[in-house]
DNA sequence: TAGATTGTTAATCGATTAACAATC
DNA sequence: TAGATTGTTAATCGATTAACAATC
């Protein structure tokens, strides 16, 4: 309500990746950095650093610089880094143990409470020190300990199906990988999606357009 | 050079996303959708959608709408997915497994053709086609076989280290699971960066977001 | 004080939206 | 022809960059 104006969507976006700079300069033992220095070692012109860090209050000193842990605490407390929001990951194939393993929920604001699959080859196996429970059982399981949101590591044509049962049980946050978008059929949750093919598709156009670099 | 003006990047981020739905909508056979169909679909607004198609020709018909199997194909000659660039992937765990197994390389401009870790354990083994090879083995492998594209599923702590070789071997492409900032180092590279912890810190900020509707 | 560097305003740039004439 | 829908221009919006006065 004092100084704070809103900070952008587009602002946001850049967070977390000053953040990943400033916690490794912070770790380094630097204390202080201006907005030239790090332009330089993250690519973003210093007159966007300054911009940025000035829509969420004066962390910089004139003539000095920036002070790096302060400025982490204060991305930390935007981000919500410091939450513990429940999620509960379902699928629990290579994709699904890669992030249920070595993911770092509570650095990011989430604690992991369950890993779901239906196979019976790996139900019981322990992954992120969750033991992976059968798919049935996530009715119970949300009545007990009402996780907010649920990454899905699931094949593309479950996610519309898996989705749908999540949003009835009362699910209204998604992490999703792949192709659905469940935000167009539930406009009132709250979705990050990783679209891998489309990153890919993005590559091989960059790489098409540096082989013929004149049109 | 006759009526194509230059594709923006962020008409060209959109381009995976227009090319899923409308390769879709292929398949079940429809034929034409107009710009405000499209819209509803997508989630974008129609005259983003005919400002975007407009960029690379002229694919709409007045009083009609838009051809989908043209548009599609439109599509995939501006990403390039025809293109067949060989790429190799580093690191076979979980989420090297599950890329190598799953994603379909040829649908997006890529073959991969080989795979390579530096564990005894997986060393061997088959995965998406490919048996995994000794990490060793891949200065000996490039000579032959002259990938294009390395794709990095490794520990963040590597990847500065293993970028740098596959650099000096003469790789300059990247599609890179983490942390590390190859093109800051190499910006002769072509980069595209899946960065899922941000993803993961962005979610938790809409989530924050939502729970304090009013500041 | 002199030098450095922020905070902040103004200028620029690009992307999105609105509107409508062209035309199928 | 009448209705629909694109192609395209103009208006708006927002984000980035440049500039410089404020101030440590």
């Amino acid at each position: 309500m004092q100084k704070k104006n809103l900070v952008s969507m587009s602002v946001v976006r850049r967070l977390p990746r000053y953040y990943r700079f400033l916690s490794e300069l912070g770790k380094g033992g630097v204390a202080r950095i201006s907005s030239q220095e790090l332009s330089k070692k993250m690519g973003f012109s210093a007159s966007q650093i300054r911009q940025d860090f000035n829509c969420f209050g004066g962390f910089g000193q004139q003539g000095y610089g920036y002070n790096v842990p302060q400025l982490c605490e204060a991305i930390e407390e935007i981000l919500g880094l410091k939450q513990q929001h429940r999620c509960i990951l379902i699928g629990a194939g290579n994709l699904g143990k890669a992030i249920a393993g070595h993911m770092p929920f509570n650095q990011l604001g989430f604690q992991l409470i369950g890993v779901f699959d239906n196979s019976p080859q790996v139900i019981g196996q322990k992954v992120g020190g969750q033991t992976i429970l059968p798919y049935g059982s996530i009715g119970a399981f949300y009545q007990e300990n009402h996780p907010v949101m649920a990454i899905l590591c699931i094949p593309r044509e479950n996610v519309e199906e898996i989705s749908d049962q999540l949003y009835s049980l009362g699910i209204r946050s998604f992490w999703n990988f792949g192709h659905y978008d469940i935000s167009l059929k539930h406009p009132d949750t709250t979705v990050e999606n990783v679209h891998m093919n489309d990153s890919m598709m993005t590559l091989c156009y960059k790489l098409a357009a540096k082989n013929k670099p004149q049109a």
